[in-house]
RNA sequence: GCUCCCUUCGUCUAGUGGUCCAGGACACCGCCCUCUCAAGGCGGGAACACGAGUUCGAACCUCGUAGGGAGCGCCA
């Protein structure tokens, strides 16, 4: 039997961080045993779904590179198939209407509380065999074995033991028409064949009542898998306030695809001390059974660590596409510069994100304004920077092409004629062409400039170095 | 309140009874390298929640305690 799972997020919102892991990891599961990934749209819930966030969860899954082989399918539209099982369990005696008002549940579960016992429905309709009519507080719920308990063995919990009497019945279909979500699920997993189902842990509660619903389908039961929460960085649950973020902002960010899935991939898995997962990797060694049983909290540093690990060792080309997506972004024309390739190249070991590349970037691309004046100070001012940059200014001239090699050349030329160090050309040279002190290499910095540019931002260095 | 789940350095984790006075990574600190900043190299501090028990021996097994989380919906 070919393993099959799915990821079955409601749109209410982005794709945020945690149930992109979740997707990973079905993505993931499926792929490493030759398997399918399905995608299915949850969203019985009238009131709070939308199109745009099914769109804004495409598009997350789109971006991270997980594709699914089947749907997207979309629960309000198989309707039809929930009422008719329904239907089915009715007939066979295994479900019944009832028809108590919202009041009437809320002040039950009052009571039972009162009494210090678990909220839950009384079972009044159970066996009173009441047929259908048209009433408002209609609902169809499912008789719930009384005794006994459910066992399953959980993929990264464990087993797992729950006693019957703790659970109630639930309500399969709602007074609006509309079937609730663990009846809605149940009926999808089964007849999208379904082998694994891998979802939050916050379902662990819901998996005894649908595994009964599994039987009194007569279904078999797939296996599950329940993954832990990812916490925010202070171990409190993600919120809007903090990091709740869909991962769309990862790449707003200027976070790359590949480095969020390896961060991803590492929260709540791990291959021995292995850090570093390319897609092939992750897919050859997952292994859903060795995820953690613990809540994890999201650490923005090693994440930016990881994107800056794959900025440095990615080919530079693969780069480009995104370098310049940031670069628009950043109000820059990538037109109007140097190529965004010889920029990556020497930056990229000075970012951990694309999106701080593309800033540090700016000087290249647009006109030297604002100077820092205690660079300035510090070398504009210095003793040797007016001869230093004099000496640059005539060897650079003097080059006969240009290239990050023959600027090398021509600056360490221009600090022998002086018998200075490279520092002290370096220096000076650097707030020259970019106005402040810190820069990546400084035959880089020059050569991006472009010769002209170079030359021009030297001569105003020159005369605000007295010459 | 009840049920279920979780607990190794600040963080992510390795570890499945002896090879662990607990290993790696991020972060932090120091040194080296050096034209600045980085990157890199080397080194450092830093954890088995607590208490019993089982055992010759426990981070690993059992039971309690504490703390955290989830659920108890006609939300998913």
């Amino acid at each position: 039997m070919t393993v099959r799972t799915r990821f079955a997020p409601s749109p209410t919102g982005f794709l945020h961080i945690g149930g992109a892991r979740t997707a990973l990891y079905c993505w993931l599961e499926a792929r490493h045993r030759g398997g399918e990934f399905i995608l299915r749209i949850e969203d019985t819930d009238r009131e709070r779904s939308t199109q745009e966030a099914v769109q804004a969860i495409l598009d997350g899954m789109n971006w991270l590179g997980l594709e699914h082989d089947e749907g997207p399918f979309y629960q309000t539209l198989r309707m039809d198939r929930y009422r008719q099982v329904a239907e089915d369990l009715l007939k066979a005696g295994k479900a019944y209407y009832a028809y108590e008002s919202k009041e009437e549940i809320e002040a039950m579960r009052a009571e039972a509380m009162d009494k210090g016992l678990k909220p839950r429905y009384n079972g009044y309709y159970r066996d009173r065999n009441e047929p259908y009519r048209d009433d408002p507080n209609r609902v169809i719920r499912f008789k719930n074995p009384q005794s006994g308990s459910v066992v399953f063995e959980d993929k990264v919990k464990g087993r797992i033991e729950w006693s019957n009497e703790e659970l109630d019945d639930l309500v399969l279909f709602r007074s609006d028409g509309f079937p609730t979500y663990n009846f809605a699920v149940v009926v999808d997993d089964i007849d999208m064949r379904i082998s694994e189902v891998i979802r939050g842990d916050d379902h662990v509660n819901n998996t005894p009542r649908q595994i009964n619903v599994y039987n009194a389908l007569g279904a078999a039961v797939p296996e599950f898998a329940h993954l832990p929460m990812i916490l925010g960085p202070d171990g409190q649950k993600l919120s809007k306030r903090h990091g709740a973020v869909g991962v769309m902002q990862y790449r707003d960010d200027g976070f790359l695809p590949h480095a969020v899935l390896n961060y991803l991939v590492r929260l709540g898995w791990s291959h021995g001390d292995q850090e570093i997962f390319s897609r092939e990797e992750m897919i050859a060694l997952f292994d859903i059974g060795k995820a953690n049983r613990a809540a994890s909290r999201f650490d923005l540093e090693k994440l930016s660590w990881i994107n800056q690990h794959y900025i440095k060792n990615d080919d530079p080309i693969e780069l480009v596409p995104h370098f310049v997506w940031q670069l628009r972004a950043a109000g820059i024309d990538p037109e109007r510069g140097p190529e965004p390739l010889d920029v990556i190249v020497a930056l990229r070991e000075r970012a951990q994100t694309l999106k701080e590349m593309a800033e540090k970037a700016r000087v290249w691309y647009a006109p030297l304004e604002h100077y820092d004046e205690a660079a300035v100070a510090k070398h504009l001012k210095a003793p040797t920077a007016l001869k230093a940059l004099q000496a640059v200014h005539g060897q650079l001239t003097a080059l006969e092409d240009w290239s990050v090699e023959r600027v090398h050349a021509a600056i360490a030329a221009a600090a022998e004629e002086i018998g200075e160090g490279m520092g002290k050309v370096a220096q000076p040279l650097r707030v020259a062409i970019t106005g402040t002190q810190v820069s990546p290499s400084i035959d880089h910095t020059v050569f991006l400039a472009g010769r002209d540019e170079a030359l021009q931002r030297v001569e105003s260095a020159i005369a605000k170095a007295g010459g």
